[in-house]
DNA sequence: CACCTGTTTGATAAATTATTCACAGCATTT
DNA sequence: AAATGCTGTGAATAATTTATCAAACAGGTG
């Protein structure tokens, strides 16, 4: 998880360089608005922390300017101005969230943990597939879940894949059969109930929140909820 | 744009509901937990506005227990409660965003704003049958009327679909046993009617307006009036 | 060739849905 | 108002669908 904190105080700076670092964050300082734009447009990161009050660049219009090239970065305003105009013209520039100094860290670690999260959630990063805490690496063709790493076979991973493209659409056995064994006609055979039983219990059976659904009569379903 | 509010002070809720409602959100009121859970848990909303200190149910508990159900619903706790040991357990009940009374109306309308507009930018396009407020989504194989989700079996979901594909026509017993059925000569069965009564119930008994029409001789309708 | 892992099949118990039936209710006609 | 014929409903039963396990099979590797 990389950070850019966009702070022109050294003390603060520094503070929160080295309190998110404890919590395993990776952490970039920049001290003025122009480095700001720099890093925060050409560098990818998970969360960018703003002061308002820096040098060259006023934080609000520095937060245009990166949530123009990057509209999915998420952006948390620190800032002394805690006026409820202060806050909305942050959020009008394009903040996700705005947190008035002084503040107490743990609120913003709690802050930060919910743009983080929320953020992973849609970015599609170009060889994962996610849904919930659900990873497929298409690469490593492994998945994760929570902190497991779940291995699977070729198989296994074709209909994972599969699931995947399609969460939230209830699909049937033919339709599964046909894109994952190439079984056009009906055969009789009950493979897609025996694999699905046994993705189930290396994806779901360990976990609380279950993300394949049967959908009696119907099919099967991935999804969130 | 469904907006639940769960708060127990009458007159904090009309405020929300009256202000949202200026600003062209829909608004649901329940006052207390167990109102909330059955709500936020069934229904769909976009934004849940949720007090911590209502009646039955806990308002941390019943993040939990909404989130459980409904991992991606944003929630925004907004309560009196303002310690950051308040607001850390808020967040790791899984609330989006708190926000501290007494609080200023444009700030709420601000983070409101934030939390529904990163559903609306990824917001799936599913194909879906519509009739007056009645949608039938064909990927999840699931209803929606004004609020509600009705969850639908097999035969219930082709039944509907029938109905919904051919709205506004007298749809005769026959046409449907063969369609629905199979069924192509009379068996003296009665299965479409008893359907038909099911799926009432699941679409037309809790609402007002009711969409499926007996034609005495002939069969039955789906529309509008 | 034997072994290992992955894949498929078949059988069975459990869960869910589909259908039938009997009767209550309602409207239309006489 | 009674009779007749449709229609609505709930409970009982039949049928189907699914979960799971054990065992058979396949195919590559040492």
């Amino acid at each position: 998880m990389k950070i850019l904190v966009i702070e022109d105080e050294p003390k603060v700076a520094s503070f929160l360089k080295q309190g998110l670092e404890e919590q395993g964050y990776e952490v970039e300082v920049v001290f003025d608005g122009q480095m700001g734009k720099k890093y925060g447009t050409r560098n990818q990161y998970d969360l960018i922390l703003l002061d308002i009050v820096i040098p060259y660049i006023n934080g609000i219009e520095l937060c245009k300017q990166i949530k123009d090239v990057k509209p999915t970065v998420p952006i948390l305003i620190l800032t002394a101005l805690g006026t409820t105009e202060d806050k909305v013209a942050g959020f009008d520039s394009g903040a996700d969230d705005y947190l008035v100094k002084p503040f107490e860290f743990k609120e913003l670690l709690a802050r930060i943990k919910v743009l983080t999260k929320r953020i992973t959630n849609f970015t599609e990063t170009s060889n994962k597939l996610k849904v919930m805490d659900l990873e497929l690496d298409l690469d490593k063709k492994v998945a994760h879940r929570g902190d497991r790493t779940i291995e699977l076979t070729a198989k296994e991973f074709a209909l994972l894949e599969y699931f995947m493209r399609n969460k939230g659409r209830v699909l049937s056995r033919p339709d599964i059969a046909e894109k994952v064994w190439d079984i056009t006609f009906d055969t009789g055979t009950n493979v897609v109930d025996v694999y699905v039983n046994i993705l189930r219990k290396k994806i779901d059976r360990d976990f609380p929140h279950k993300l394949i659904h049967t959908r009696i009569g119907l099919g099967y379903m991935l999804n969130e909820s």
